[in-house]
DNA sequence: ATGCAAGTGCAAATGCATTATCATTCGCAA
DNA sequence: TTGCGAATGATAATGCATTTGCACTTGCAT
């Protein structure tokens, strides 16, 4: 149950299922796609009301990638980055981060968070690519 | 001079004298303002035909930011990142990098490259807080 | 079981950044 | 200096993601 004021439609559960089925980030595109798969009706537009529900309650971040355009994911995940691979295009998750704020601070900025994208190839493109 | 196959026209002298001028990133915004105090005349079109230009050649690089969308820099420079104070929309260059490759090569894939992009607040804007 | 506010599907509308059109101007090679 | 292809300014057009209006459907409190 996400919020009792919102009224529980299948096309909201087709949603959050496909989030909790889901461990990356996903793009519009992506969700209306695997939410059909659930429920071939269902329209972009209640994808985009949900999707701005579900960021409005907590229970999923939007992301703005600066390759994959707008993005989703669950929220309350441990603090982690993207990885975009270059040819198939893909997000995928990385856990951890490598980013130290020090020199920020010595800039006399007041850091609040940060974010990291890394570019490349996936470990399925990368392997492709060698076996040529 | 940047290339002998364009022509060397007030407009793009103006633009390439905002980069050389102006250290930061810049919108499409801040870019038609400044040059405008240039060249008051000089429309829109023309700053969007000569960045292309300018980014093809490699004299500038197109950045988009998650917050600010898309901007430019002038190429060439060391490898840095950027912050983007929260208050007063500014974006800032930040010399140096503190973050490693080696998590995403755990994970198998092949890393190119990286971005970082810090949010928070500006000094200015951070001494202006605090002085409330 | 019923009523109604909320949600949905569909399609049209919006907002926006960016690009194309075109008449006019201008840089520059000859 | 002159001619012409490229560049400019002004404006319309495009492409996109996102939103909205509306008639119809449905979850859910009563």
């Amino acid at each position: 149950m996400v919020n009792k004021l919102d009224k529980n439609t299948p096309q909201r559960r087709a949603i959050v299922q496909v989030f909790t089925t889901c461990p990356q980030p996903l793009r519009i595109g992506e969700i209306l796609q695997k939410a059909r798969l659930i429920i071939p009706s269902i329209d972009q537009a209640t994808i985009y009301r949900n999707l701005k529900r579900l960021v409005e309650q907590g229970w999923l971040l939007k992301i703005t990638h600066p390759l994959a355009g707008t993005m989703y994911e669950r929220s309350g995940k441990e603090h982690h980055h993207h990885f975009y691979c270059r040819k198939c295009h893909s997000v995928f998750e990385l856990p951890g981060c490598g980013v130290n704020n020090k020199q920020v601070v010595a800039a006399g900025m007041t850091v609040e968070d940060h974010e990291v994208f890394f570019y490349g190839l996936c470990h399925e493109c990368s392997r492709l690519t060698q076996e040529k």
